[in-house]
DNA sequence: CGCTAGGTTGAGGTACGTCAAGCTAAGTGG
DNA sequence: CCACTTAGCTTGACGTACCTCAACCTAGCG
């Protein structure tokens, strides 16, 4: 619409795979919408059936699932360059609400265009798609860590993460990047009280790997966060590779 | 290779959308290789770079990560018409293994072939990823009953997810299904020692809703286990549309 | 200056995990 | 056919990691 570059998006595949001038057109040429968004906002409702996939340009987002027991479970982060509705597209009813977990731009392209493309150029299909299988992919590592890990390796799991999803798109410098994510939310990411994540990252602080405060997290051990965590970046996929 | 038909693919998908004789042939035309394995082997290990994605044709398996500290957590459960190698074949390496939680028959078919199905129908191919899709929206409630359910809401969930998958391709037979799986293994599903496991399984016969006895697990009441465990099917994608 | 959202701390209870033992049923070798 | 083993299930005792409740503190904002 607005002649948009995704160049977020570009970063995000190109880290995985070559994209050729004409895959890179193909999806500058989607009509793109543009939106911003507030800081808690909800992006995408829990049941509705979206017509557009949405891509994350700016800010932080979150996959978020409420229970009949009225707790909140955010299930995915989402960073700059995440198409984050590409579930959307495959599944029709969304099964879980989206929303900004800080003020965010969103670009939205309609189903019809994204399907359009990714039958017009296979290997960029499979890009896309393979996007999804990376979600799908952190979500188990998730589960690992919920289920297995102590409230310590968990946090430092995600710093670790998010630290390598941000530095992907450029987001990480000097060792540091924004986190602009209450405890409140960190506890709804991590499955614990708000108190107990309190308490946990604290004495992630004390363990002199990061520093945490406020919006601003610096990582100054990566070696060490990375072991305490037994963090193998394996399943981000962040090799180039023929796909 | 040995004129393998796989109708229980033909279930999981026709239920959520049409297949053409076209797609179906195609799919037929894999050339597919059968094996079976025994109780608790190894399909795909982790860190291995398969050229093959693999169907499950009977039996059960898990995806599983081993963590650092000696602990398993079981990811997912596959039942049988579950592509479950898709994932291999757009993320590369294995960031976790595959391994039977039963007595299996797997049949593989060439990664090279996939793509090219994929790409030569390409609403077919949309069908095959759709499935990795519905495994991350599995994986995502998975998170949140980790996060934010008690141990006996979780478990009950788990029995109706289980229940309504199996029932996808004909494996429920009055209210009942075969699920062979220990204790132990139900307790690196759902992230909890054996022993409360145990006690947790033991508390949900109480309720009245299941019976569940070595292998085979009666569901006398669905819609009060459903409603124990919250448990709303939309994530299943259980409903035919087009996609 | 007061209000609010977010962060922090303390106290007390409980739902988990761990350890250890005993039970049962199926399989194995004599 | 019976000892013996083994895998899986069950139970009890005990400790602790986590949750809940309730304050209080701080910074930002109207």
């Amino acid at each position: 619409m607005e002649n948009f570059i995704p160049e977020a998006l570009f970063s995000m595949l190109e880290r995985r795979d070559e994209l050729s001038v004409a895959e890179r057109k193909a999806l500058e040429s989607l009509s793109w919408r543009l939106r911003s968004y507030g800081d808690g906002d909800e992006i995408i409702p829990e049941r509705s059936e979206p017509t557009e996939s949405c891509l994350l340009v700016e800010g932080l987002a979150a996959r978020s699932r409420q229970l009949a027991n009225g707790n909140r479970q955010l299930t995915a982060v989402h960073v700059p360059g995440d198409f984050v509705d590409l579930h959307g597209l495959l599944l029709k009813v969304m099964d879980h609400a989206v929303m900004a977990l800080a003020p965010c731009r969103m670009a939205f392209a309609p189903h019809s265009e994204v399907r359009r493309i990714a039958a017009e150029f296979p290997h960029l299909g499979r890009l896309l798609f393979m996007t999804v299988a990376i979600d799908a992919a952190i979500q188990r590592n998730w589960i690992a860590c919920m289920g297995r890990m102590d409230p310590l390796r968990h946090i430092a799991y995600l710093v670790c993460e998010v630290y390598c999803r941000l530095d992907v798109v450029g987001q990480v410098k000097d060792r540091a990047f924004d986190f602009p994510v209450t405890q409140s939310e960190v506890a709804d990411l991590v499955g614990l009280s708000i108190v107990h994540t309190n308490r946990t990252i604290q004495e992630l602080r004390a363990s002199g790997h990061v520093t945490w405060q406020g919006n601003q997290v610096i990582v100054h051990d990566w070696d060490g966060l990375a072991r305490l965590a037994d963090f193998d970046p394996t399943y981000l996929n962040l090799v180039r590779r023929p796909r």
